[in-house]
RNA sequence: CGCGGGGUGGAGCAGUCUGGUAGCUCGUUGGGCUCAUAACCCAAAGGUCGCUGGUUCAAAUCCAGCCCCCGCAA
């Protein structure tokens, strides 16, 4: 099977190599340009692109697509039979959607119609919902709301973050593109409409969505730190820097919000409705990272300051 | 030239602006108190102040270069 290739980040890195590897023909691979990352700015290419070269894949990076006549023909003359799409980054514009006669195949990091958006696992954590999961779908001009094909549960335990969940939903997504693929070959997976009464939304992640509100209580604190890490984790202003909360774990105990409980190595600080946040990890702006402990010493916390001021 | 923070006894920090022989909270070791303790009291050990060079009577502190760590941003 002919098959077009459409994708940027780690996520997409599995399907693309299982798709390989499982004999389909992926004759192009298109992926986001280059950027400047990290330190420093320097360049580097996009996971995706990086696996392509490894594999001997051609590769496209266009900057835009919607109009981009040269893009379009590129396309058209290679008449795929399905264009795979996991992570891409860019709306597909119509003509690509009509492009394929198996139409343009998505891989989604979460249990369609719930969590439709850019941040799919991260937002399923950050609920603190008790299972997840991936699916395929064919896509249309909506934001994830084109008709679904297949589906796999994943359950979620309190120990989960995005970090230990996002590899092992990218190995199942790929699993699961191979078995929608075949099965549309012969017939056997049939499309179903979405129920978008019950859809929600997992926008794209900010900065600004790391910041802990000890208004919340510590167990959506939590969640929401499993969920974020290690982008954008979680943080608050200490003594006007920045204080990343690395781990923490959440107990019961009335405290004032914000405000510090030093007892024996722990550091408590308290939140919403009667429950406490226990900081793990913790790490200044421009420190390493420390133990509540060591964070309690060196920086004198005691019980009534206020962790936010 | 993307922006910024930091490297001080075993750990974490203060001291650097306004040079003058190093301080705090812990830990460690010894002793004391206690039925007992991760609690409390007393004492001790432990530091080339990241590296190199410069200015000075004198540098953790001022100047120059270098190494390492981290946050933002993407």
């Amino acid at each position: 099977m002919k098959l077009i290739f459409c994708g940027t980040p780690r996520f997409a890195v599995p399907t693309l190599s299982k798709l390989v590897q499982a004999g389909f023909s992926v004759v192009l691979v298109v992926t986001q340009p280059d950027k400047p990352r990290g330190r420093g700015l320097e360049l580097s290419a996009s996971p995706v692109k990086q696996r392509a070269v490894e594999l001997g894949l051609p590769l496209a990076q266009p900057a835009a697509i919607k109009n981009n006549e040269e893009f379009r023909q590129q396309l058209s003359a290679i008449a795929p039979e399905g264009i795979i799409v996991v992570g891409y980054g860019r709306i597909i514009p119509q003509w690509m959607i009509d492009l394929p006669p198996l139409g343009n195949i998505n891989l989604h990091a979460s249990l369609l119609p719930k969590y439709r958006g850019a941040a799919p696992i991260q937002w399923a954590i950050a609920k603190g919902e008790k299972v997840t999961g991936v699916t395929t779908m064919r896509i249309d001009a909506g934001l994830d709301t084109g008709d679904i094909l297949l589906q796999q549960e994943l359950p979620l335990n309190a120990s989960d973050t995005s970090e230990t969940i996002g590899p092992r939903l990218a190995d199942i997504g790929a699993e699961l593109m191979i078995q929608t693929l075949r099965g549309m070959k012969d017939g056997k997976v049939q499309a179903r409409v979405q129920d978008s009464s019950r859809a929600t939304l997992a926008p794209i992640l900010k900065k600004e969505d790391g910041r802990i509100l000890f208004s919340r209580t510590a167990y959506e604190i939590v969640d929401r730190m499993r969920g974020f890490r290690p982008w954008p984790g979680a943080f608050t202003i200490f003594r006007e820097r920045l204080l990343n909360v690395l781990t923490a774990s959440a107990v019961d105990r009335k405290l004032p919000p914000g405000e510090i409980f030093v007892e024996g190595d722990q550091v408590l600080v308290g939140c919403g409705e009667d429950t406490a946040l226990a900081l793990g990890e913790v790490q200044v702006d421009g420190k390493k990272r420390l133990s509540a402990r060591d964070f309690a010493n060196g920086y004198h916390l005691k019980s009534g300051q206020k962790i936010d001021s």
